[in-house]
RNA sequence: GCUCCCAUAGCUUAACGGAUAAAGCAACGGUCUUCUAAACCGUAGAGUGUUGGUUCGAUUCCAACUGGGAGCGCCA
């Protein structure tokens, strides 16, 4: 079903069809930026009487006469210049929610024509332990495959791992050397990263070590049983290790194929590529360089450059080193092409950290001259994570913060303040309230703001339970579930009962009743719930979904605090009963949709 | 040198080209015999880095500049 705006919407356009010609471009309506204006307005007016020379607010009146606003707003306002501001009736709030609140699916509709997607994200190293770096891309990503997945879309999440490259050159010589399998077994990332940085460390120094890795590196990629066995055991433990985490924070993913997968592929890859001539030998490495047909300022394969008679030089895109080894560009488009022939993906979003821009911008342009120009192609990117200094959080000199001791000292901080708050609770109830609170703040930090801003880590923010934060909506949705269980089970049984009766069989009788302001103001606020999930996915941003649920849980908090609901009068008490429902229910499934559960009491 | 990103209240951020720029935190002052005070109510606090431009209208678009950050053939 429509949300109102869609409503409004549609109403607009067919107005402004039937008026204008030629028909200026939409969305016509928008919410209201001050709620004191009415809920929604549309600005049509003043566009088109600026490109017909007329009078706005001539245009407006016309409008006015034209929408078919009666059934679901009251008269519509003509204000300022020529803005038309709308506001819903009651009425058709009140049957609204009603219908929203007996639909499983809250009223969300699933797509239309269901698209099929691969979400690219998390993709660790599987050589190092998964640390603070990549917890926004997986829960990032994570986020968005529920929020596609829930509109209808086919959603492949694919973990991208990266067990190939390289650094196994280094490990693979560090292994053979001074590796157990014993410690391997118990703690893979510590084991291999432990050999890992001795061996740099060594390899700084010493040039036959440089040489003797680079060696090994080349015997792993030529197949050497005794290497590629050594490798499969690296890799097996690592992704137990990894699984683990992503059990803890309940991400999931459909596929876990690596750089590795695509190994055998990268030849044929660079092959195509040289004889379609997109890439060609350079200094004898191969390369993709600009094929001239775009505007050179937005060609990825050219940078200005003074000096050069042109104005530019060449930016290319490097995909096979001189040595005959493969670049991860490589591994890249055969990626992409596989997600095309394999999934028949029609669009993939890379969920991978800003700084690699300027790659993707190369790999897109790359893939649509190599005819996959079908697929939609995003990369959806993120701000650095920044250590108490301002600069990115450096995973080599060993100040990283492990993954695992970030989501221990979540559960352990939201554990303290609940054993303080609930101290009359068991130990387990304790425990499995803190790991969901704890690991919820932890997401919910990182999800509810701008993707593309860097953010400093600090413990107090991510932790915070004021404010916009996980808990506090959490605690909305407690706060139902303690009504409903001092109300009785029968009692909201029957009061749910009843409202669907009146709903159904007499849809013009009133069964919600919106009479108190922050009621209407509640009621409002759920019909919204669709337009944040549409406006998110749309933008690949979850913080939209997260203000909507901030503002539905500020709004609900308000609502708590001046409408008690378990009183006397039984329409009152049935139709708050219902409002409770439905607020309750689309935290739950907002909070789900960006990885975060609820609890029955905090 | 080139390219990209960022700049809004003390701090962290929001604002889908529009009306008097919106929240949270921190600060200050109130509210628990009544459904969980991880809550609510109130006070104070910015004119959006600078300079121009486009527009009836710019935090939003464009240009230049300043400051901060990142990336820029043979790591991923």
């Amino acid at each position: 079903m429509n949300t109102p705006r869609q409503e409004m919407e549609a109403r607009v356009a067919q107005a402004v069809a039937k008026l204008f010609s030629p028909v200026p471009s939409g969305p016509y309506v928008r919410p209201c930026p001050d709620p004191r204006h009415g809920d929604f307005q549309t600005n049509v007016a003043l566009v088109q009487g600026k490109q017909s020379q007329t009078n706005p607010r001539e245009l407006a009146e016309k409008l006015v006469e034209t929408i078919a606003w009666n059934d679901i707003a009251k008269p519509p306002e003509i204000a300022g210049p020529g803005f038309i501001n709308f506001q819903l009736k009651t009425e058709y709030i009140a049957q609204q929610i009603g219908r929203r609140w007996i639909d499983e699916r809250l009223g969300i509709p699933v797509v239309e024509k269901p698209e099929t997607l691969v979400i690219d994200y998390s993709a660790p190293n599987i050589a190092k332990e998964m640390h603070v770096g990549h917890l926004r891309s997986t829960i990032l990503g994570d986020a968005l495959a529920r929020l596609y997945c829930f509109l209808g879309h086919k959603v492949i999440a694919d973990n991208h791992i990266g067990d190939w490259g390289t650094g196994f050159g280094m490990i693979l010589f560090g292994y053979k050397r001074e590796g157990d399998p014993e410690k391997l077994k118990q703690d893979p990332f510590g084991h291999l990263e432990t050999i890992y940085r001795k061996i740099q460390a060594k390899a700084k120094a010493d040039e036959s070590v440089r040489e003797a890795a680079k060696r090994e590196l080349v015997l792993l990629q030529q197949g050497d049983p005794k290497s590629r066995e050594l490798w499969a055991q690296f890799l097996k433990y690592s992704l137990d290790a990894l699984e683990q985490i992503y059990q803890r924070l309940g991400v999931h993913f459909d596929h876990t194929l690596g750089e590795s997968f695509y190994n055998d592929l990268l030849p044929g890859v660079v092959n195509d590529l040289v004889r379609r001539g997109i890439a060609r030998e350079s200094e004898g490495a191969i390369a993709i360089f600009s094929e001239g047909k775009l505007p050179p300022k937005d060609d990825p394969f050219l940078v200005s450059d003074k000096e050069s008679a042109s104005g530019f030089r060449d930016n290319p895109l490097l995909i096979r080193k001189s040595d005959g080894g493969f670049n991860y560009a490589a591994t890249d488009l055969a990626t992409l092409r596989y997600r095309h022939e394999h999934f028949r993906a029609e669009r993939v979003i890379y969920v991978v950290d800003g700084r690699q821009q300027m790659h993707f911008r190369q790999i897109f342009d790359a893939a649509r001259r190599w005819g996959y120009d079908g697929m939609k192609l995003e990369h959806v990117w993120f701000g650095t994570i920044l250590g108490p200094d301002k600069k990115p959080i450096k995973t080599r000199d060993g100040g990283d913060v492990k993954l695992k001791a970030l989501l221990a000292e979540a559960e352990e901080r939201a554990g303290k303040i609940i054993v303080e708050k609930r101290p009359e609770l068991s130990n387990s109830e304790q425990a499995s309230l803190a790991r969901i609170v704890g690991l919820g703040a932890l997401k919910y930090a990182d999800l509810a703001q701008n993707r593309n801003l860097d953010y400093v880590f600090n413990w107090e923010k991510l932790l915070a339970f004021d404010g916009n934060t996980a808990p506090y909506l959490q605690n909305a949705y407690v706060r139902v579930r303690a009504i409903f269980r001092k109300a009785g089970e029968q009692t909201v049984k029957d009061a749910f009962l009843k409202v669907q009766a009146l709903a159904k069989l007499e849809p013009s009788r009133p069964a919600i009743f919106l009479s108190e302001r922050v009621e209407l103001e509640l009621g409002r606020k759920l019909l919204d719930f669709a337009d944040s999930l549409l406006l998110a996915a749309g933008e690949y941003r979850p913080h939209y979904l997260c203000l909507y649920l901030f503002e539905l849980a500020t709004v609900f908090h308000k609502f708590y605090e001046a409408c008690p609901v378990l009183i006397p009068d039984e329409a009152v008490r049935n139709s708050r009963l219902v409002l409770c429902d439905l607020t309750a229910r689309t935290l739950a499934q907002g909070l789900n949709l960006l990885g975060i559960n609820v609890v029955e009491q905090m």
